[in-house]
Formats: C-alpha cells, sequence, structure tokens
DNA sequence: GACCGACATTGACCTTGGTCAAGGCCCCCT
DNA sequence: AGGGGGCCTTGACCAAGGTCAATGTCGGTC
C-alpha cells in the first residue's frame, strides 16, 4: 500500500532519524535502495527475542514497543519507538549470528522501512561517515540504558514517574506546562517497572498534594518545583 | 613506573582486549603512540559521572567498579571490569561534550593504559576496520545491559543471583564446579542491587537446600541441574 | 596474644509495591 | 439507548526485600 512520494520526500522523511541526518543525497539514494516498506497493524509483532537480526527498522508512523517477558509472561518494556526513530542497528554488529535481545510489536498501526543489514554494512563500508553516526546513536542507547538502570536500582517508583514527567514536558514551555501522554498509561507503567495500579495511586497521590491535576490522557503540572524537588535532581540531567 | 616491557608484549596484552583482538601490528602501533600508562590504588577515583570524557581505558591489572550513585549516596554497581577489558569506549562518540555516565573506581590496586579521544579518532578514521570492531563491541554491551534491566524488572533476588552464580562457572566444568568470587560479597550484591544482608540469606537459603556449600569466596555448586531449573533458563541465554 | 577494622551473618521489624477483586468511566457498536 | 470491552481507579491484603542492630569471623598490627 506504498502511497506514491517523491524521492525529496522520502529524503527529508529519513533525515528525521539522528542515524541518517548527516547523510548526502548520494548516501540516502544507495540506502533507499535496499529499503523495504512495511505496514503493521496494532498488536502486530515485527520480531522476536531471539531471531536472527537481518534487519533494522524505521519507524515512520505508529508507535512500536520493545519488550522482554519473564518467564511468566510478564512483559517490561525497554523501549517505545515514535515516529522518526530507527531501532535494532545495533544487533547487527553483533556478529553473523546476531540475534535480536527484545521483541517488537506495533501498539498502534505502524508503517515502517526495514533496512537489510547486508546492504548497510556494505554502505557503512563505503561511507565511513555513518559508521560514526551510528557509534554516537550507540552511544546515545547506551547512556540512556545505564540511566534507566540507575533509576530502576536506585530510586523508588515515585521517583520514577516524576522523572519520567518531568522529561516529558515539551522543551522551551515554562508557566505551568501541560502533558499529553501519547501511550497508554499501562505502557507507561511496564516502561518505568511498575503495575499499573501502583501508576494510578502515585498519580493519585500527587494530585492530592497539589503538584499535578490529571485528567485522562492530559496531565497539569501544578508545582514543578516541588516536583523537581522530589526527584533532586542529580548534578548531570537524566536525559532518555 | 612503568617497567621494561617490550613492544611485542605489549601488542600481546592489547590484543586480549576484544577491541584491538582484530587489528594490524601496524594500526596498534599508531594505538601505541597515543598511549599513556595510570596506576591507581585501591579505593581511588578513576573519573565522576558527569565529567568530560576525554580518554578510555584499559584495564591491564586489578579491578575496576563503573557505579552510580543515588541521592542518598547509595551505590549501584553497573559493570565490574576484569584485566584486558576496555571501558568506556563509547560515550567518546556522544559528541564533543560527551560526559562520562559513571563512576570509575579502582577496587583494587590497579594498572591502565588511557588512550586519547581524539587521537583514537583519528585512528578510526584511517582505519575503519575499528569503528566495526567498536560497533561490535558496543553492541555486546548494549545487550548485556538489556539483559540487566530484564534480569533486574521480570526476576527476582534470588534468579538474579543463580543466574549470576551459574555465569561465574569457568566454561568447561563438568562435574560440581567450584567458584572463586574474585570481587568482596557486597560488590556483587551492588551488582544485583540487592544488599548484602539479602545475599546472605538466598546464599545461606541455598545452602540449605543443598544446592551448594559456601566457605568464604568459595562456593561449590552441589547441584548444578537445580540450579538451572531455579532460572528456568530462557529460550536464549543470558550472556553478560 | 589482644585489639581493631572490614566484611559477613543472623534476627526482628517495617516499607514498598505487588496481587486480587470490585467497580467506574468511556467509547464504540449495533 | 443499551450493552460490551478496554482501560483506569480504588481498596484490602500480602510478600519480598530493605533497614537496623547485634554478633561473628578473619586477618593484620602493635
Amino acid at each position: 500500500m506504498m502511497t506514491p512520494m517523491t524521492t525529496d520526500e522520502r529524503f527529508g522523511e529519513l533525515r528525521r532519524a539522528h542515524l541518517f541526518a548527516e547523510l548526502t543525497d548520494e548516501q540516502l539514494a544507495m540506502l533507499a535502495r535496499g529499503m523495504h516498506e512495511v505496514a503493521l497493524d496494532a498488536g502486530r509483532t515485527l520480531f522476536r527475542h531471539g531471531e536472527p537480526a537481518e534487519r533494522f527498522f524505521f519507524l515512520r508512523e505508529g508507535l512500536v514497543k520493545l519488550f522482554r517477558l519473564g518467564p511468566d509472561g510478564a512483559e517490561k518494556i525497554i523501549e517505545i519507538i515514535k515516529p522518526g526513530e530507527t531501532f535494532a542497528e545495533a544487533v547487527m554488529f553483533m556478529g553473523l549470528k546476531g540475534r535480536y535481545p527484545v521483541n517488537a510489536e506495533a501498539v498502534s498501526d505502524a508503517r515502517l522501512w526495514t533496512f537489510n543489514q547486508k546492504n548497510f554494512v556494505e554502505i557503512l563500508r563505503q561511507a565511513p561517515d555513518i559508521a560514526f553516526g551510528l557509534l554516537a546513536s550507540m552511544s546515545r542507547r547506551l547512556h540512556m540504558l545505564v540511566n534507566q538502570i540507575e533509576s530502576l536500582t536506585l530510586q523508588n517508583a515515585t521517583y520514577r514517574l516524576v522523572a519520567y514527567l518531568l522529561e516529558q514536558i515539551p522543551p522551551g514551555v515554562k508557566t505551568s506546562p501541560e502533558i499529553q501522554l501519547t501511550t497508554p498509561k499501562s505502557a507507561i507503567a511496564s516502561r518505568l517497572a511498575i503495575q499499573p495500579e501502583t501508576l494510578s495511586r502515585i498519580l493519585a497521590r500527587l494530585r492530592q498534594g497539589g503538584l499535578i491535576e490529571v485528567e485522562g490522557p492530559r496531565i497539569a503540572i501544578r508545582d514543578i518545583a516541588a516536583l523537581r524537588r522530589l526527584v533532586q535532581t542529580p548534578p548531570e540531567s537524566h536525559d532518555g
């Protein structure tokens, strides 16, 4: 179901990804040659933990969750991919027998472009600049995961949720910002490794304290200073 | 206080690191030109979370822990570096203003080689093969962190400890293996995000169950099958 | 040999967050 | 309008693991 689209439009869209932002038109053209379109209904699986990793992805539309399953079927979301982001690039360098370390499933109807591993490695050889972009993007992910581990182990559920809320504030907004949750609260709970019930309770507590107001997926920040005090923002910021 | 050492010996030692294993003598020579020796007493800090990252490291001797501190000073060890491993390579690609995402401190007296970032990036440009090695090594770390997150969120303390013990079994040993803990138990507890008291209690429980025997830092596995059953090894292995 | 400090162990108690169960709200669907 | 299904909320209860404190063990030092 590919809608007609000019090359320029495609390039523009690709460049939304960190990984591709710096590429020349020529390099993008190379890339685009090996690219395939995929549409995925909400709830459908893109790949599973342990499967051989032959492709990586660029998300054009919709939401995709990356998650692991525990023995009892419990699910922990590692990351929620939003449009304009690439994912599973990293795994391609685990050697020939690289395998996906997580499951990927569409949260809402999604459209993606997929790239073949071999193809991409070939491009990398010819255009080492891309390799540097890739290194940067992996660094960022690495850093993010370390932050997640810290927050999971050193901070309690309230801290994690408040930190998450603060991260969601659109940049540049100064006074009483509002947050629009883009994913169901249950998904956020999983990302923060808490139960939906606990998430509810913490929000209720913050509401009672006058720190926020909640109305469905809209959260109004009433007392941002108090929230920041709650997380005692450490020297460096908690970028995600 | 550098002891005299032939070039060959140095190259041999460098090649113990994944990252350098595939390099030619020429490439190693380039690398070695920008390399400096550092000795670090036990307990001394190598770098701190948030400092500008200008160098990365190869550990020759001793142990180094990478950790984060919570607001209250609680410490979570992210990784324990062992001789022959490199660390902090990844952060160099976070852009010019890259900062260390963790603290690094010597657990025991340590000797390291340090490499300058600019220097190394220069080498990468000339020898793109190294970049691929770096990508692979970062992939591995990424994968490892994802596994840690899974285990922290989806598994309980006993599971984590048992999984850790199973990982420590020297490869190739079949019958009633013995594990020599190389770090104090308190450090292991921190790596697994549990308190030393809890670690003690779990070990005691496993001992009472006849699964292991503990004598100080030596742990004898009595019933490896039962241990494996405890962690119900998922489809794919939990490499660390 | 006595003392000290680091580390480990054990016990009693408490806190956090998970589990189970019962509604409530809202949107869609016919 | 009525009914059904997601999703969220709230309450009662529970369990895992954390905290605090006392005690043990070992190795080094004077």
